[in-house]
DNA sequence: TGTGCAATGTAACATACGTTATTGAAAACG
DNA sequence: CGTTTTCAATAACGTATGTTACATTGCACA
């Protein structure tokens, strides 16, 4: 449905030609594919192909251990891209899972390669993609690892918030929410139960209203103190600075 | 000291040419520092410049609250590169300090563009770098949160290991080992004392020998089933699999 | 070659969070 | 349109891990 997030997205860091435009949008409507709610799109162990771009829906990545144990190691919102370049490793090490139906797009190899040629405002947007991605990654083992569930629970909310935000999906206060509170245990690391309790006292502090599949977050600075969040690891501050490409400008040349 | 390390690392997974060898032998010792143990490389808040190639020693990346929490969320060991191309983002969002005394090599932009423009086996090599790292960080996600505290401190040691035997660090079953107690804590979310008592347990079950700054495992394959060890997400089953260069031909041609 | 400070080890006690179980309310479904 | 399944809510109870405190060891450095 809407390459218009991830574009968006790109353009809060760098500012694409019209003929970049143009790749994104071809690539993009090309290979699309729709899924179920709560299905896998990848499995862990299988070769990957394609690069996945994801149009509209949520879903995620997780990890599970022999014995049942699940973790949620990231959302994917619409306008996220599950891994630039994956198809150099063997195998995946973690399975890719919808939340709603979602339609994806996929990218080949080959529309890399293109993109790595000629194309290197492209080349820098999706560095940044990258590194804001491992630095979410970075910030869920600092949650995990030192907050407490109710701060926990308030950082990821606040981050989901703003990553919504920044792909245009929040109307006023509040957003579409379609977690349950099984796949928010998921991804704290806490058991559905404390989950429970954590929500419940989220809401009688007047943080977040929560009902049904829609949040409001009527107060983000507060909710944000709640959590410790410190958004600098989210890299959103660049408005205005549009940078021109990291790579030379003679590699553009193709 | 040694550039080896990474060179080693490398070429487990993409043949490099001898001007590869050349560009990366040049590059890492061009611009080298020394640090000494316990002091911050980089921190929080700065704005990244180079990108740093740790040549010698140990160090880490950390995240800390105001209160004075801290997450370690990753080790660097002889060989690990901090972030290709982080210099793309405005400000850092965590500290690197060392475990040990340390040398790194300062890789510039202008490297890194250089690269990008004709040296396409080191580019994937790159990106195999980088998309390890995420898988790693993903990995100390789900540590975090799905594994007890022995699968946890179990799972780190195995992880450690393997990368430096994967650097050529280790001798027979032993290896250097510098974290303190309080490094490990830091690490795996858990309180000092509950890490000793970790140990405690991981000894007198014969899985590691501890003393020291030296570790010993005499037999790999237990503290992997204790730790839940799944060595996939390292990807490091590359051995013969001499990929050519993701990149396509024509960019080679520089 | 002591002497001081950091690191390790241990005990007693506290608590945040997990587990199991049950109930009611929505959705999903045939 | 009833039936089934999923999701949310809440209670009672259990435990893995945290906290505080202090003793011991080891090592850097004067």
């Amino acid at each position: 449905m809407s390459l218009a997030s991830l574009v968006r997205k790109l353009e809060q860091f760098v500012r694409l030609s019209p003929v970049d435009h143009v790749i994104l949008n071809r690539a993009s409507t090309e290979r699309v594919r729709h899924f179920s709610p709560r299905v896998d799109i990848v499995r862990e162990g299988e070769k990957p192909k394609d690069v996945h771009l994801i149009l509209s829906g949520w879903a995620c990545r997780y990890k599970q251990l022999e014995d049942g144990r699940r973790q949620v190691v990231s959302f994917f919102l619409p306008g996220d891209i599950c891994d630039v370049n994956v198809f150099i490793l063997r195998e995946m090490d973690h399975s890719i899972g919808t939340i709603t139906a979602v339609s994806i797009a996929d990218l080949s190899r080959e529309f890399f390669d293109k993109v790595a040629a000629g194309h290197p405002r492209i080349v820098t947007a999706f560095w940044w993609e990258t590194l804001v991605n491992a630095a979410i990654q970075r910030e869920w083992t600092m949650n995990l690892g030192q907050r407490t569930a109710l701060e926990r629970m308030a950082h990821l909310l606040c981050e989901i918030w703003l990553r919504l935000r920044l792909a245009g999906l929040t109307q006023g206060d509040s957003c579409d929410f379609p977690l349950t509170q099984g796949d928010l245990a998921d991804a704290t690391g806490l058991s559905k139960v404390h989950v429970n309790r954590t929500l419940q006292e989220l809401r009688a502090d007047g943080l977040i209203v929560l009902k049904g599949k829609t949040l409001a977050v009527p107060n983000l600075d507060r909710l944000m103190r709640a959590g410790l969040f410190n958004p600098n690891y989210l890299h959103m501050d660049h408005e205005g600075r549009q940078l021109d490409a990291v790579a030379p400008p003679d590699a553009a040349a193709g």
